[in-house]
RNA sequence: GUGGGUAUAGCGUAGUUGGUUAACGCGUCAGUUUGUGGCACUGAAGACCAUCGGUUCGAAUCCGAUUAUCCACCCCA
């Protein structure tokens, strides 16, 4: 095909045969991070450059290399947020909700840009679920964030998902840690790959995750920054554990566990799975207490997660899970003639605002195809309408399941009639499958 | 950003050592007489074989570049 333009490399059109995958998602999450009491707020697509320079971490590969940034007037850029946490804490201390009163619990969907090679469960246009918990240094609100990305994935019938955990502590004994990492790894740095040579300096947590059989091998007995935390962040961490096993979450310590945003403080987290190939952390979170106060609010804990939307339904999908289908047509009208179209319309709008959820012909197809065209979308009654039904003020409905016929008269109160007796016939159907 | 694979109608595929009108399934549309769908049958539409350039008398088939996509690395949701 010819055409102008094609989608944007490591973007995706989710097309109407495949939305209500998204609705089935999209719909979880949401009833779920209600129930815990976490409410939506909605952001800008873009910021200012600033805030994610400043929030994710002016090293992390996401704001060096991976960040579309535009320019505006002046010296002045914006940037498409590569992910939601910096744009919310922003947007918090910008309205005050911190004001309102702690803990302030708020959730979100939407679309994230990053500029990476796109690849499965990669893109470049990605949209995330997030949830952020403001105002609780308790271990108790780090098991309920998790608990609640737990409760999604448990929701949704994930299978093969391990719950990873670590604290990689305050700043404090975390730069301890660092200097133990370089003290150990510094006696093989010849040994290492060329990568973990370069993380050695920048960022040596991140030897501990590579993928290289002989790096691994030496970085068997390294030091692990459980031994390395502070009496406070060992106490914490201690309890983020005991009230997951009290919630019944079951969950692997990872002590190789590294973030890649360097805002995260204590406990992080990620949910992964087997079933997608190399991207495989589904969900992603942890503590960032020092977030807010580098963005210029007060000092105040918070913590929360992303989960990639993609992800997740790659994963449902490659373990065959089932979505729910979106509501499908209840009734079709099929006029036959001019004259019937006409009186279909008129009866079609009453329906209509009487919540039924109806449609009828456009195109002016013959009455087999028309039946075929309402077998097709699922429609769960019909009306074949011509001059004998308006001349004999007869109408009968089809009920498409058992080929069974309603006769109807046609007068003024028929609409309502008719609207009534699909409404029952549906209401009747949930209840047969609900006893099953 | 690095390395490797792939690229044929809306979707899934075939296309043999380069040779005349590119095949099949699903889907779409129409029909199989008289006003009623799901099955079956018949037929139709739909692809300049990703794009551009090259080799050749001749290329969907060979070569190069570009783009997209997949796998791994990297990174991360």
């Amino acid at each position: 095909m010819a055409l102008i333009a094609k989608r944007p490399n490591g973007t995706m059109d989710v097309t109407p045969n495949e939305v209500y995958k998204w609705h089935t998602v999209e719909n979880v999450v949401k009833e779920t991070a209600e129930q815990f009491g976490f409410k939506e707020i909605r952001i800008p697509t873009f910021e200012d450059t600033g805030l994610f320079v400043r929030g994710v971490g002016d090293t992390t590969d996401v704001v060096q290399k991976e960040m579309y940034t535009v320019s505006s007037t002046g010296d002045k850029t914006y940037t498409l947020r590569p992910e939601g946490t910096a744009g919310t804490v922003r947007a918090v201390l910008e309205n005050g909700i911190l004001n309102d009163g702690l803990p302030q619990k708020l959730f979100y969907i939407l679309s994230c840009f990053r500029h990476e090679k796109a690849q499965k469960g990669r893109l470049r246009e990605f949209h995330q679920f997030g949830c952020e918990m403001f105002g609780s240094p308790s271990p108790l609100a780090d098991a309920e964030v998790i608990s609640l990305a737990y409760s999604v994935i448990t929701r949704l019938g994930l299978k093969n998902t391990e719950l990873n955990i670590n604290s990689i502590g305050c700043p404090e004994c975390r730069a301890k840690y660092r200097e133990a990492l370089k003290a150990y790894f510094e006696p093989h740095r010849d040994e290492l790959c060329d990568t973990c040579k370069e993380r050695l300096d920048k960022n040596p947590m991140r030897l501990l995750d590579c993928k290289s059989k002989e790096d691994q091998e030496i970085a068997k007995d390294a030091p692990l920054i459980t031994e390395y935390l502070c009496d406070e962040c060992a106490d914490h961490f201690g309890k983020v554990k005991e009230y997951l096993g009290l919630m019944g979450i079951e969950y692997k310590i990872n002590p190789k566990i590294v973030r890649g945003l360097d805002y995260y403080t204590r406990t992080v987290f990620e949910f992964l799975t087997t079933d997608i190939g190399s991207q495989a952390a589904v969900c992603a979170g942890g503590r960032y207490d020092g977030l807010v106060e580098s963005l210029g609010g007060k000092p105040t804990p918070a913590l929360g997660f992303g989960m990639g939307l993609e992800r997740i339904i790659l994963t449902m999908e490659s373990q065959g899970l089932d979505f729910a289908q979106d509501g499908g047509c209840e009734l079709y009208i099929a006029p036959m003639g001019d004259k019937a179209a006409a009186y279909a319309a008129g009866l079609i709008a009453k329906l209509r605002d009487m919540g039924v959820y109806a449609e009828y012909d456009l195109i002016g197809r013959s009455l087999k195809a028309q039946m075929k065209y309402a077998d097709k979308i699922g429609a769960k009654f019909v009306i074949v309408l011509g001059d004998n039904e308006i001349e004999q003020g007869k109408i009968n409905v089809k009920k498409m399941a058992t080929g069974e016929q309603t006769a109807f008269d046609v007068d003024d109160s028929f609409p309502e009639r008719l609207s009534d007796f699909i409404m029952a016939s549906l209401v009747e159907e949930l209840d047969m499958e609900g006893l099953l």
